[in-house]
Formats: C-alpha cells, structure tokens, sequence
RNA sequence: GGAGGGGUGCCGGAGCGGUCGAACGGGACGGUCUCGAAAACCGUUGUCCCCUUUGGGGACCGAGGGUUCGAAUCCCUCCCCCUCCGCCA
C-alpha cells in the first residue's frame, strides 16, 4: 500500500505506476475521497468538540442536582449529529481503503521501461552452457527412464499437476530441500522457520496477494482461510502489527513450504511435467531491514540464491524485469533463470524483490529509531531460495548421461546419499 | 468437544459508567552524585487523524456493533490466549 499522503502529492507518479504495471487506475476516485474523508473529519471532531463540553458540563451539574432534562435533550441532538457524520465517513473511509489496496506498488531505483517480457535486460549470467554429444532429453522422457515421479497417480489422488514423487524421486527433493535449508541458515544468516501453510485473509492482504489474486489461489471452506501460495506469506506477516526495535534490524528468515497455485488461464501454456504445478515444494528467503538498507539488502538477497544455484553447478542468468513484468507489490525484482538443454528454455526458479515499504504499510510493522524519533515502516523482501521442480528438471536435463542416467552434482549427492541416478 | 478464567501503554499490573491517555511497579532515556560505574534521588517516557499548524481539536484500553449526554468500565457478536476435563497423531 502507497501513503496516502504521497498519492494526493504526487498523483502522476502513481497514475504512470498503474500504467506500466498494467493495473486499472483509481487515483482520481481515491483523492475525491480522501478529500471528502478531511472535510468531513474536521466537522465531525468539531461536533465532537462541543459534545464533550456538554458532557462535562452535565457530570458538573449532576453533582449539584440540578435538573438536567433540558440540557440532555440538547447534548443528545449534537450525540445523534455525530452518529450521522460517523456512519458517512465509515462508508467512505471503507470505499477509500479498497480502492487504496488495489494501488500497486511505484517501480524504482532504475527499473526498464516496458511493455512485455521482451523488454526485460538479462543482467549477466554465471556457469557455462553444457555441450552433449549424444541427442538430450527432456525431463519427461528422463522420467520414464527414471520413475521418479508419477503425475497419474497424483491425478488419482488429487487432480492433474498434483504430482507424486516416488522413492528416489521424493529423496531428491528432501536432499534439495536440506541443501537449500542447510546453506542459507548456516552461521545463522537466515532464520529458519517451519510456518502454517493456511493463512488468513489479514496475512494475504498483508503480503498483497489479496484482493487481487483471489482466483489463483485455493480458498478453504471457510472463507477466510486460503492455502498459501507462497512462503513468502507467512514468512512476511510474522511481524504484522509490531513495533520492532532498530537494533532487531536487519531480520532474515528462511522457511521450507509446499506452495499451492490454482494457475487459473494458465492451462496449454509450459503445462508438461514438473513446469506447472498446483502443488510445489519451495525454500523461501524474507527479509525486513532498515529503509536506507533495502537496495543493498536487495543484492545481498539475489547473491544468496545466485550460490544455491553454484553450488548445484547450474547454468543461470539473472533478469533484470522491466517495468511491465514487475509484480503488484514489488518495487524492483530480478529473476533468476535457470538453462535447462532437454526443455530447450530458460526456467524461472526465483524471483527477487524488494517490496520497500509496501508489504509494511499494509501489515503495519514498523521499528523504533534508536535515537527516538518516530516509527517507520520497514522495508521487506523476498526471493526463493528456490522453487524445487524447477531445480529437479535442471539437473535432470543438465546431468543427463547417454544412457539417461543422471550424475548428481557433488555437493547436492552428499544429500542424496548416491552419485548417480540409475536407470530403471 | 465440555467447563471456567482472561485480553489495558515498551513489559508486568490496577481501574469496572464522568475528575482515565489511564494508578502502581519494572524497563528505557535525561539529570544530580561519582575518577568512573553501581546504588540512591529528581525528571521524561505512546500511536494515529483533522484544522485557519511555534497553536487548537479529535480518536485509540483485542476487533466490530449496541445502550448512554458520557464507556477501558454495562450489553451483544467475533477473534485470540490460559487452566481443567474429554478425545487424539
């Protein structure tokens, strides 16, 4: 969420933000109501006003017993105004902090302009691009060598893109989960945390998921409750509604969740195997620090992932998103994309973004200045550490041999337990 | 699931219709004292909103409604926490 203040001083900057992030545009609306909103808040408080002198004026003339009927029926009239200014400035208090919620957050620190995905800038790119001399396949055909995983099982269980994994499939992604884990919370540089994965509506209106993604996730029955898209949801809304101190300042936290995507529309589109998924495993990094820190912070973020990624030894590139790509909340995000030869495409396996103060001023967390002064929000980030399907059809396609076995890259076989994935 | 007890400021904890933005204690900060520190003593100690902004006004005691001239205090709904019993991985 955007300050108020700085929509109604700066309303251009705003209308250009939901512009090139392609979100409908309700500057106009918000600041008539915000005006609206003043207005009426000075005549209510000034009602208000009179209306507590009246009061004590009335707990005076009670203790000396004067008859009070007249004077009641007077405060009363003023008590009934105040009911009526309340109830009109609660509808459009309401109206306002809807339309305010819908405001996506202001692209910065030298954010492309552009119009699609194409306009993205590939900022540079680490390892090397794998030669073959055999013909390489796709993770798929891999999987039918491999038996790894089983998606019509998963279809049996729960539905199509609810994949199983089997034996020495599902160690494969414990021994990923581990490394990831076992990596960023080494020397204590990340926090780990094993949080619910069902949020409530407050921590999905917090994280901003809500009220725009509604239809892309699984709602429970009860209304409020909605399985987590992301670890980033939980993770971000630990600190919702809390005055931290600057000295906890910088917080980082890393949390293993399953992550569950209804991927509505998204059908024919990257949809074999293990791309898209309605369910999918994912090591999360979050980070709440100080806001003359979140651009630094930002790098130190894409560096620790970046490090995952060599230590698997995998070919990657890191994309810097043009302004159009930019999601609601974020403020700058890279992705990181990830060669894999079978599929022949660049998979996306994190996204890094600095939300700034966006995600804190809808959850209300902010820090105390140590030398007093007043509270600020702080500014919060994100990246996975990374989405582990995505992970697995890499390493397949990169550490495929001739025969489809696979070779496991040798800091992930200590995992593993193996060095090599037979054929079967 | 059943029966009780609670949610108050940075923390603990009083208040249970008006004099309460809130006693008291702790913490933190400033000062006195000290070579320095501790102790002791004195003082300070919230957030948000509106306006004609060195000033004035309003709101906030889990959340939301209600009663009343007036609610932290009474009533209703919801959320959360604790204790005991039951059930259970």
């Amino acid at each position: 969420m955007l300050d108020i203040k700085f929509i109604v001083e700066n309303p251009q900057l705003v209308k250009n933000a939901c512009k090139v992030k392609n979100e409908p545009d309700y500057v106009d609306e918000i600041i008539e109501l915000q005006e609206k909103r003043c207005t009426l808040i000075a005549k209510r408080d000034s009602m208000r006003s009179k209306l507590n002198d009246f009061s004590k004026e009335i707990s005076r003339l009670a203790q000396q017993k004067e008859d009070l009927t007249e004077i009641k029926t007077h405060a009363k009239e003023i008590s009934d105004t105040v009911k009526v200014l309340e109830n009109e400035l609660k509808g459009i208090e309401e109206k306002r902090d809807l339309l305010l919620l819908k405001v996506p957050n202001i692209p910065r620190e030298n954010v492309p302009e552009g119009t699609s995905d194409k306009d993205n800038v590939i900022i540079r790119q680490w390892g090397v691009q794998k030669q073959f001399d055999f013909k390489v396949k796709d993770h798929l055909q891999l999987n039918e060598m491999l038996k790894l995983f089983d998606p019509p099982t998963g279809a049996k269980l729960t539905g199509s893109f609810f994949p199983l994994y089997t034996d020495r499939g599902a160690r494969l992604v414990r021994a990923l989960i581990n490394l990831m884990l076992d990596y960023h919370t080494h020397e204590g540089k990340y926090i780990e945390i094993l949080p619910p994965i069902i949020a409530n509506t407050e921590s999905l209106i917090g994280s901003a998921q809500l009220p725009k993604l509604e239809d892309d996730m699984y709602k429970l029955n009860r209304e409020e409750y909605f399985l987590i898209p992301t670890g980033e949801v939980p993770l971000i809304n630990m600190h919702r509604n809390e005055m931290l101190k600057e000295s906890d300042l910088p917080i980082n936290y890393c949390a293993y969740t399953p992550c569950f995507r209804r991927e509505a529309g998204s059908y024919g589109k990257e949809t074999k195997g293990l791309i898209r998924l309605h369910q999918f495993n994912k090591v999360e990094l979050v980070k709440f620090v100080h806001p003359d820190n979140s651009w630094k912070a930002l790098e130190e973020l894409l560096e620790d992932i970046e490090k995952i990624l060599q230590l698997l030894e995998l070919f990657y590139r890191i994309n810097l998103l043009c302004t159009a790509d930019l999601t609601f909340a974020s403020a700058k995000t890279y992705d990181i994309e990830v060669w894999a030869p079978g599929t022949g495409k660049w998979l996306e396996v994190s996204s890094v973004s600095n939300t700034t103060d966006f995600q804190a001023r809808r959850m209300n967390t902010r820090f105390r200045p140590k030398n007093g002064g007043k509270p600020q929000y702080v500014h919060t980030l994100n990246g996975s550490g990374t989405a582990i399907p995505r992970i697995i059809i890499a390493i397949l396609e990169n550490y495929q041999n001739n025969d489809g076995s696979i070779t496991i890259p040798e800091t992930l076989s200590k995992y593993y337990g193996d060095k090599l994935i037979e054929i079967q």
